[in-house]
DNA sequence: TGACTAACCAAACAAATGTTTGGTTTACTA
DNA sequence: TAGTAAACCAAACATTTGTTTGGTTAGTCA
């Protein structure tokens, strides 16, 4: 009994990372409403019925999608930030790691920034709350910068997002810069304004 | 012959407005695709086929927004940041008409961020046409600022244009700021570090 | 008044969508 | 070897979608 359920789970598993990856996929380059359960079903190689033995739904299989994106991101993030000491060396890295992880190859982090939380009302506040999970890294972020006192911490980290998160609009693989370069860039172009 | 046509032009505009305007709040709130031709004939008060006498599909629908949109966001940049000389004053005043144009009340200029040319391949290349109207004029502001020369101004665009694109997502119309207010701190945030 | 047309209605259509249902295969276990 | 359950197929279902078609109304013009 109990070794079977450990087959399962490892068979499922296999079958389960698969279709996340494909849906992921999909949903980061077309977007949510523009991907069918046919689409996903075809990346993989089943039927679009066989899908529903592993998710119970569209909806649900955005919101396993956002959480394995969350923990992914959230994971690179402080691998990024966490061995630095300095607060602006953070803010680089920090960026570094947003960019990367709107652009990168793998889709599960793409799909966080590209799909809003209305398009499933279903979801919506699971979603949000995932999201602002991750942003909370950023906030704690930008609350480590020793800033002027004329600067909004709130506005200034609505920027930073906000300059990462288009990078996933016109970013090119093979164009001339890499998201490393980008993110730090971008850090670099508000640091000497805002620092005290 | 000649007189007729002008008295249909006249009505057909008062209709069409009306539609484009519904469309345009629609697309703007909910997107493209999640609003349906159904919802924006119950908006204007007529049957969804009825739509189909004004405009010969959704997609241009959207494309006649899009136009629209360009030429409003066009002329309020261009009012906002001409009659100033100081191109840094430019940029604070041109951060801040992007912002208005992504959060304010008339739907036109909203729906040129929310919908990507990407969710209608019929007129993909249009749209693009139309985005890149406008970003011109942000590129030619940032070609008039002095700025340092480890500035990259092909990415300092991208960053403002995020950032501003960015502030739909969160900003309320009830909220602690307005949209001046974000533009020009967006700009603040920039103008030291980068200038020369 | 009578013809004409802009503007709309009423109803349907074909296609695509997410999902369900019942059966079938495959592999492991007792 | 018989049985059991995981994993999937095959086919359908109900709904929603953009769109079309033929008819109707209201106002305009000669």
């Amino acid at each position: 009994m109990v070794y079977t359920r450990h087959v399962k789970a490892q068979r499922s598993n296999s079958r389960n990372e698969a279709l996340l990856e494909a849906a992921a996929h999909r949903f980061a380059v077309q977007g949510f409403r523009a991907t069918s359960m046919r689409d996903i079903a075809r990346a993989v190689g089943m039927l679009p019925g066989s899908i529903y033995y592993h998710f119970p739904s569209k909806d649900d299989l955005l919101l396993a999608i956002y959480q394995a994106g969350v923990e992914q991101i959230t994971a690179e993030f402080e691998a990024a930030v966490e061995p630095l000491d300095d607060p602006w060396d953070q803010l680089e890295a920090g960026m570094a790691a947003l960019v990367l992880a709107v652009t990168e190859e793998s889709a599960y982090t793409r799909v966080i920034f590209k799909v809003m939380p209305d398009e499933v009302p279903k979801h919506r506040k699971k979603l949000v709350a995932f999201r602002d999970l991750f942003e909370a890294n950023i906030r704690d972020l930008v609350e480590r910068l020793p800033l002027q006192p004329w600067v909004d911490k709130h506005l200034l980290r609505l920027m930073i997002l906000g300059a990462g998160n288009h990078a996933q609009l016109w970013f090119s693989a093979e164009g001339d810069y890499s998201a490393d370069e980008i993110g730090r860039a971008f850090s670099r172009y508000l640091k000497d304004s805002v620092s005290k």
